[in-house]
DNA sequence: TTTGATGT
């Protein structure tokens, strides 16, 4: 009688062990791998929340070419990051005709619920930059509704459409490869929604170059622009963006260098001057 | 060829 409970006792061990063996094992590879497409997709590590406040508070979703560091409490993503490099000239996918729903968010997010709102579905990540880097499946996932947030028309079509052609024809030719982190701006004194989503106040990004000696440039856009503004005049510090959004950027970064990039605003070598005052394509 | 959306 004792035999056979030990039997079956010391198979019930073995079994966890194994049952132990794999979990660990596979944790560490889902870790490793998720570590190794991170910093593909970002640069210096992830946006962290300051732990001070919830408002930060965040989880990363991970798409082809992308990171979203999505809130369930704003209903709304916080930061977008991906990388760019050049590539040769090819045609790109169509544009896809609507905007899909995301699994991921835990709240309902559908396209619907801009339908007359007066808002745009503004990309964080977008369309054009990301099918001309990285191909057809990623251009689709810029279309996830976990990317969009709502945005004015005239912030949409205008200021952010020409911050976006300036990245991909001027300064990505110039320095090659960048890497961008984009995302709102909360007013606790603004408290719309569209849907669940709550509206941000502002936009911000920041384009990187990385490397020995990185460079970066800081945008702050409100959504009370009228669009055919000098893009210069909305250049901020990354320090300001960290008080405004309360995450850290590129926590990784060394603190003498950290230090110097994200408190001054250094415009030597972008050649923003021929570039800021570039009409849309767009009314 | 190719950068944003809306709504019929």
């Amino acid at each position: 009688m004792i035999a056979v409970i030990s039997y079956q006792f010391r198979r019930l061990v073995r079994g966890a062990g194994i049952s132990l063996i794999f979990a660990v094992v596979g944790s560490g590879l889902w870790y490793w791998q998720e570590r190794e497409v991170r910093d593909r997709l970002s640069w210096m590590g992830v946006p962290e929340w300051q732990t001070t406040s919830w408002q930060g508070f965040n989880r990363v979703l991970r798409s082809h070419a992308f990171l979203v560091g999505w809130s369930d409490i704003r209903v709304s993503p916080l930061w977008v990051s991906y990388a760019l490099h050049e590539t040769p000239d090819a045609p790109i996918g169509d544009r896809p005709h609507g905007f899909a729903q995301d699994w991921r968010s835990l709240w309902p997010v559908i396209s619907d619920q801009y339908t007359h709102s007066g808002y745009d579905r503004g990309h964080l990540a977008p369309n054009y930059a990301i099918a001309r880097v990285h191909g057809r499946a990623a251009q689709l996932d810029t279309f996830q509704m976990t990317n969009i947030t709502p945005q004015r028309p005239d912030l949409n079509r205008r200021v952010w459409q020409r911050l976006e052609e300036v990245v991909m024809d001027d300064f990505l030719p110039r320095f090659e490869q960048l890497r961008v982190v984009t995302g709102p701006v909360f007013d606790e004194h603004f408290m719309h929604r569209v849907g669940f989503t709550q509206v941000p106040s502002a936009f911000y990004k920041i384009i990187v170059v990385p490397g020995e000696h990185p460079r970066a440039l800081a945008f702050l856009i409100p959504q009370t622009v009228r669009g055919d503004e000098p893009l210069d005049r909305f250049l901020v510090s990354i320090d300001e963006l960290e008080a405004r959004t309360r995450l850290d950027f590129f926590p990784r970064l060394p603190e003498d260098v950290e230090t110097p990039l994200e408190a001054n605003i250094e415009t030597k070598g972008w050649a923003l001057q021929r570039v800021a005052r570039r009409p849309g394509r767009y009314q």
